[in-house]
DNA sequence: ATGAAGCACTAATTTAAGTTAATATCGAAT
DNA sequence: ATTCGATATTAACTTAAATTAGTGCTTCAT
């Protein structure tokens, strides 16, 4: 038995409170937890196998890669994230997913999904909020890169992944442990990894934020709010319907 | 009784077959149909209430706006294709949906909607199976916007638009009717629409494809797809798994 | 200890896209 | 009829970001 201050608990937990029997399905439904250094790929694109995982500590990133090597970063997951559960209903994965750090985490069987849609159909339901969540975000970091600047990218994606960090108890209001590389935040917010370099000197030199030696630390949270149009009730309207 | 004609049953009949019984749900899952304006909001960002719809005739677009007026299409929405079916489970939906034509709709029952849960789950998992395939193209967009120019976007944009149609029954191999204004591409591919024209221009005048009058040809469809990287298989990669 | 590799950082130059400004066309409304 | 608004179009100019070309700093393996 997982002790219910796991970041999966915690995510979910922060709008629905799971009842007994849901949450001892939650736990059947996963495999055992193992171990995956960062580097290696958890899921690439045109996979046939589906698989799906909770990630319980780490961070990974689901990314695409075009034919001239370049790549987009889609989202990336922080502890309490699932990873791949589009997956489950395509024929192929369309999309990969690689460990960013040594993670931990533990594959959810497909089999007892479908047990589970009969017996605890509030948990899928509550699954189905989570996807829906993760896919609200997506769109959210599509209307990010699309209209906005650098900076506003930049300054965005930082902030988001706070407010995340600290939904699940690993950040506060003005800092959290970033384990990214510039190189990879620049791929997740579609500049080049020079071009981040730039955009995090001049939010440093406006006191806006620091990022150095993977922390993240908000000087004025407010203005960076502002500045980029970030609404910290965001994470709220997500809530269940 | 509606003909199997209808383009939602093209749209899901493409990868599976409904059984009579399905297909009587999905009839009754629907309301009456209904006609909208052109210029209409269907649904509106932060709305409480949840509303989805089928979209019969006419096209729609879902966007976000931003503080500054700027204007992100999120997806454009034709015959056959769902509205807001993801607002169904989050508290506020995230995004606006307008009709762009004089469009032909049918509201979603959400409280048939639990019952089709137990009675046809099958019926379900395709539902699901083709909002994971909505949500794919919304990652494939941000991958456009995110890491190619904006003549790359603008053709990858017509050629999905295009094999959308043409699924649908709706289009050809080489040309398809598409009401949308040039600012209105230019609002789904991220760029200005002074900037799209120009790119349009440069796609005639190397006869790869042209957009006059509400209607797409592709003069040279195979070094379209090479030069935006478009895998016509793609959508074949969304079959349910 | 010594390269090699990866990451962070900077400056100079080029290019793609945005901005401003203006004209043309068409249909709808008065 | 003609004024208005939306759409499409083009050219001139500006700006943001990419590209190219480096430097310095760790860490890690030999």
């Amino acid at each position: 038995m997982v002790a219910r201050t796991d970041a999966i608990f915690r995510k979910l937990g922060a709008y629905t409170t799971l009842g007994p029997q849901e949450a001892a399905m939650l736990e059947t439904l996963q495999g055992a937890r193992t171990f995956v250094a960062a580097g290696k790929e958890l899921i690439y694109e045109g996979q046939q196998q589906h698989a799906a995982y909770i990630l319980h500590d780490g961070w990974t990133c689901a990314y695409k890669r075009l034919r001239d090597g370049a790549r987009q970063i889609v989202e990336i997951e922080i502890p309490g994230d699932f990873i791949g559960l589009r997956s489950l209903l395509l024929r192929n994965s369309d999309q990969s997913v690689v460990a960013l750090t040594n993670v931990e985490v533990s594959k959810i069987n497909t089999d007892r999904l479908w047990e589970a849609f009969r017996l605890t159909p509030r948990l899928i339901m509550t699954l189905l909020w989570a996807a829906s969540r993760d896919e609200a975000m997506v769109t959210e970091h599509l209307v990010c890169v699309g209209k906005r600047d650098a900076m506003a990218r930049t300054a965005h994606f930082l902030l988001e992944l706070g407010a995340r960090m600290e939904l699940i108890g690993l950040g506060s209001a003005t800092t959290y442990r970033c384990p990214l590389s510039q190189s990879i935040v620049a791929d997740a917010v579609g500049i080049t990894a020079i071009h981040l370099n730039r955009v995090l000197r001049h939010l440093r030199e406006s006191d806006l934020l620091l990022f150095r030696d993977g922390v993240v630390t908000f000087l004025d949270r407010d203005r960076l709010a502002q500045l980029t149009d970030f609404d910290f009730t965001y994470m709220d309207h997500l809530k269940p319907g």
